[in-house]
DNA sequence: CTTAAAAGGTCCTAGGTTCGGACCTCAAAC
DNA sequence: GTTTGAGGTCCGAACCTAGGACCTTTTAAG
């Protein structure tokens, strides 16, 4: 019979929003936002609110804003973020260990009722992800066709909230993999969606579900690699943040 | 790049979080709230926004307000809420799988963790919770010690957001055993809470996480027979509400 | 019967948010 | 240097929120 209800502005979430979709890799580094007018008319939203938003993620360096004829909001090389984000992620360890639980949770489910309730359609676009992978050029692509990927599966498990809970929870991390100071994962990665998506297209929802779960715990580890730094996987063991509750 | 950010006021947030306490039977029929300026510093919000937010359960019919030395907030018998809610659930028949899906992700999850993670305290509010369902005087306070054992797994999770995600969607459903017209489930519902219990004591997370879906599964059951009458469970494979995505 | 106390009910000021719209300014392209 | 497609600025109205002062109702105690 306690606790404390807190509100967003309407400014904060679309703040949200957007940080999300750049989390998740739907907008990259270059990319220009839609014109202001026109963003906040998709989005709903009055212009004065989406700017406020828009300069939200300027001082948090995310975008960049140039004036003039072919001006706009442009997705930034999102050094600073990333640095911020990896040193918030130092500061609460269990932060991390918290998400990715989280989006266990989510997407092994996801994947479960994929397998179960999968259209032609949602194959498809499945293939389609997975097929992008290989053709990526650069990094930040590769971003991009990895949450094609993990959202596809999200929306064959037909279930709005999951979806839902999944984009959020993506949108929570930076995608690791091109922060990574290496480059077998996409390989890895690959092998890996292929591997799921031949469990859904089969039906086969305990090995759907147990494979996004290998999946994502792999990427658990790459992502203390990144915030941690190589001898993450090692410092687990001992003592992070995993256990501070109790 | 593009769909709609909405934002709730102080207002409607604090509405909500009463009315998902009282969904999860936290508080139930009879119960008064704490005084308006008691409750309102316990939120961390002004009287008014409070105010308001009981104004809104008020002509929800959830609570009823009495003046005077003994008066206060006072939630209802709850007649209206379950009918509206019910009348809800039958014009969007998806709505009950979707929000069945999304407990099933969470739950089950959190049974997988608390497997692995549960301490000795855990355990015991788990136990307590069990124990306090077989000396439960009425259907009212059986919703109470359900959502304290469902509420104790996701605790002994160790995942905040998790956790938070839990009582989300556990808030919005009615808990169902005070509103099935027989009594069975409640012998039923505590045989699952202890295999669940036995499982998470023994460390043993798949039986947890599997016996907990089946757990859920049985509520879905129940949850149909509530809104669509007793035949609910066979028009679920004719056409309810589950395929009509694609 | 009167009064004190505990509640909800009402009102006010001040400041923040959001909306929609009008109008200004910059910078690239022609 | 003009055009044009951006972003930048400003304004008034409506609503939300905070926090506090004060009023009214009801019950129980004296």
């Amino acid at each position: 019979m306690n606790r404390v209800v807190t509100s967003m502005t309407l400014t904060q979430g679309v703040a949200e929003h957007i940080r999300n979709l750049i989390h998740r890799g739907e907008v990259g580094p270059g990319d220009r936002l839609p014109a202001e007018r026109e963003l906040a008319e998709q989005l709903g939203v009055a212009r004065i609110s989406l700017r406020e938003a828009i300069k939200i993620l300027q001082d948090d360096g995310y975008v960049e804003v140039r004036r003039g004829a072919h001006g706009g909001t442009f997705v930034t090389e999102l050094h600073r973020p990333v640095e911020n984000w990896r040193a918030r992620m130092r500061e609460q360890s269990g932060e991390i260990d918290d998400i990715v639980d989280f989006r266990i949770a989510l997407e092994c489910h996801s994947a479960r009722l994929a397998a179960q309730r999968r259209t032609r359609a949602d194959l498809a676009a499945l293939r389609s992800a997975i097929k992008n992978l290989d053709q990526v050029d650069g990094r930040a692509a590769f971003r991009l066709t990895d949450s094609q990927f993990h959202s596809g599966l999200a929306r064959a498990a037909r279930s709005i909230r999951l979806e839902n809970a999944v984009h959020t929870a993506r949108g929570e991390l930076f995608s690791p993999h091109d922060l990574l100071p290496f480059v077998e994962p996409i390989e890895e990665t690959r092998n890996d969606h292929q591997a799921i998506y031949d469990a859904v297209r089969d039906g086969d929802a305990d090995t759907a579900e147990t494979l996004m779960r290998e999946h994502i715990e792999r990427a658990r580890e790459q992502l203390r690699v990144i915030v941690f730094g190589a001898q993450g996987t090692e410092r687990r063991s001992r003592s992070n943040g995993r256990q501070r509750r109790g």
